[in-house]
DNA sequence: AACAGATACCTGCTCGGACAAGTAAATGCC
DNA sequence: GGCATTTACTTGTCCGAGCAGGTATCTGTT
């Protein structure tokens, strides 16, 4: 513990090129789409650097905040939580479980899962985790107004539903 | 070729946790950081569809894109365009050239760097290319009016700023 | 009870992305 | 010219994420 801030590596500065034209016309055919990429970019990067020096690895969080939350799950639970990967689950969790911040105990009742439980070790890092977040949130969130952030929120949202939508209805039916 | 839509395994529909409660509370620690998250999962889930029916992987479409129009470039141009990494670029490069839709010329002036340049095959993808990203904007600026789409990248651009901003300025000072 | 189909996991592969460390060539400086 | 520094690129490692396939185990049906 203490290694006190790693001293992020990758340079965030400079990432913004400075004025505009970050990217000539690449942009031109999408630039809802090359927007919302962009700000996932950063936003991905500033979520890595505050877990890095947690210890964790992005996406590792999540498993531990909906286990503090929630209690013990299965794999497939947690899959379904968050709407991830069985195979990645697989392995996340035996990191997690490697890194001792999370246990296996093998399901009473069904012999093919395990319950995931998140060790005593593991809720030292919940302050820092849920610290983190906000901090993440203050970030992107600075300099607007309540008001502002409920609109920003509605607005992601809504993209967020265009895109769901477009999954579960449209044209793409194919499968099933 | 003509391998007629691959069919992605992924099961889109259903991602979108239907009603709400998507997340019992691991979001209410920064909301807009979680939204940013799941759309930005969602547009990357599409985007690789799209992508994959092209024969091509999220991230490769921009390289390619960067060529198309601005001819041969360095990797480390390439790096700073699409404010990447060089390590990747390398690998990256090295698939594209092996997928046949890139090629490798030492430079004249710099014996350490080589241009990369787009082949002729590639310029038959450059249409589907483009056709996909105006589709994955359509599908997710569905349902939007002209101002709304501006309003909303302007929040998406305002969210990236002060990611931008926190980089380069703040507390973070550290490096440097 | 027996069987088909769905589930819960696991493993192998490929990819982008990030860090670390190393090599060769170019550049700045004396 | 000689030297340290910077730059361009490469390789190795680890991680999440996706696809493909495989193995137990459970479940619904007959």
């Amino acid at each position: 513990m203490t290694h006190s801030t790693p001293a992020p590596r990758k340079d965030l500065s400079g990432t913004g090129q400075e004025a505009s034209v970050p990217v000539p016309a690449a942009a031109s055919g999408g630039p809802i789409s090359h927007a919302i990429f962009r700000l996932a970019r950063l936003h991905r990067m500033f979520a890595g650097q505050l877990l890095r020096s947690i210890g964790l690895h992005p996406g590792q969080e999540l498993v531990m905040m909906h286990l503090w939350e929630l209690g013990p799950q299965r794999q497939t639970d947690l899959v379904r939580l968050m709407d991830s990967d069985a195979a990645t689950m697989t392995r996340t969790v035996q990191r997690l479980e490697q890194a001792g911040f999370v246990r296996r105990r093998p399901s009473p009742t069904d012999k093919r899962a395990s319950l995931i439980e998140p060790t005593a070790a593991s809720h030292a890092l919940r302050r820092e985790v849920e610290q983190s977040w906000s901090q993440l949130e203050d970030l992107v969130t600075a300099g607007l107004s309540a008001d502002e952030c409920t609109e920003a929120l509605s607005t992601l949202e809504r993209l967020e539903q265009n895109l769901v939508q477009a999954a579960a209805d449209p044209t793409c039916a194919a499968e099933r």
